[in-house]
DNA sequence: GAGTCAACGATTATCGATAATCGGTTAAAA
DNA sequence: TTTTAACCGATTATCGATAATCGTTGACTC
């Protein structure tokens, strides 16, 4: 029997915690926007209870943060906490680089694909599908590790930078932006992993936002 | 007014998830046991609704899977998983003894303490202290770097080690590991950053379990 | 005896309603 | 005018009930 019908449909939770991931990853909410539980659950056509819990899923996922009966609003990633977030995935980047490098997988023409579509979008000044080919990019090389659970963590990482870095950036810097990854396409094909690891390392860092130079200790909430 | 009242309890499905989450870390309930929301609910004294609300955050935090209309389990990490899991976590331990090497933070007392108790829990055999004062032994570096995106990352990725490692090992290599933990402590006290970094990357790799010799490819359900 | 299928018990998924809480606002008191 | 207190609308937290789904059992057929 050539599989009739979808059997099991994606639960209502899932379906509303992709929808809202989709609408904060694009910038259709955006950070400090509240989520009314209600709101969305009206929307959607359903009742409180899977809102809740998808909304419990994205604070675990750190996306959000919800105050006790005061709701729950699109995280606010701070400049310090997304220097932070530079930090990790660098190491993680230099990790996965470096190990690829060594097993010498090959990703080169992968890669290259992803940096023109990178290019593309760049011109277009599209720096949503720009976020999405250089997600691709790193996502190719963190996924040739057959590290699942390197490819988790950095998902999650991945997702909290995004929810802020597309707010800003002028077409001509997603340009050079999407130029810099060629640096790591060539340093794989090189094979030194010591320099793989390096220059993965170098490039998240290049990127890396500069501190604030106000002395903001941000009081953070309970 | 000397505070009277503590007004704001914690939320049922926050005490809930910290409940089960400790009888995970325990042992109290191991890998692929069920957990029945009427069950726990009722135990709890609560409805259903706030412990599913528990239980969509201790999946997306990775240590129980829940499949439609199936319910949850404690996830059976796999020996693959596990590896990985010890792969990522000596990149994150690497880093973090390095940057504290680099900054020279004062962290020998606290460290050697730390020791002395996990060494107190090997003699006796506590399989469950030990964890947890090796547990804080790293903590302690991590914290150390200011960066409270590690911090986090890292105490996921140490629960779910947590959930399987605390099932094994015999009493005397308990009391090797914690003397193993002697030689991080002199490298940050060196003071030679590269060093620290190869050090703790070191000793977490040397323990990581060995690769199954059974071919196993364990099949993921969706 | 092996295979098929309907009915059953257990459990999850979802709903609709109620209780509790918060922030702000008005109105009385000082 | 400032302070205090009761009130109100909006929203979250929790409940109890119902619908949908799964695995299994046991009778029935061949």
């Amino acid at each position: 029997m050539p599989d009739a019908t979808p059997l099991n449909r994606i639960s209502l939770s899932n379906q509303i915690r992709d929808l809202l991931l989709k609408r904060i990853m694009t910038g259709a909410l955006k950070p400090g926007d509240r989520l009314i539980e209600m709101k969305i659950a009206t929307e959607m056509s359903t009742s409180q209870a899977p809102v809740r819990e998808a909304l419990r899923e994205l604070e675990t996922m750190g996306v959000i943060e919800s105050l006790r009966n005061k709701g729950a609003r699109v995280r606010i990633i701070t400049n310090e906490e997304l220097r932070q977030l530079y930090d990790v995935r660098a190491q993680l980047e230099a990790y996965a680089t470096g190990l690829v490098t060594e097993l010498k997988i090959p990703l080169k023409s992968r890669l290259t694909e992803s940096v023109k579509l990178m290019k593309k979008a760049a011109r277009a000044g599209d720096s949503v599908e720009f976020a999405e080919s250089n997600t691709l990019f790193h996502r190719i090389i963190i996924e040739a590790t057959g590290n699942q659970v390197l490819l988790e963590l950095w998902e999650t990482l991945n997702v909290k930078t995004r929810t802020m870095v597309n707010v800003s950036r002028s077409s001509r810097s997603l340009i050079e932006l999407a130029e810099s990854h060629q640096a790591i396409i060539d340093a794989i094909r090189a094979g030194n992993p010591k320099k793989s690891d390096a220059v993965a390392r170098d490039h998240v860092l290049k990127n890396k936002p500069a501190a604030d130079m106000v002395d903001d200790r941000q009081a953070g909430a309970e």
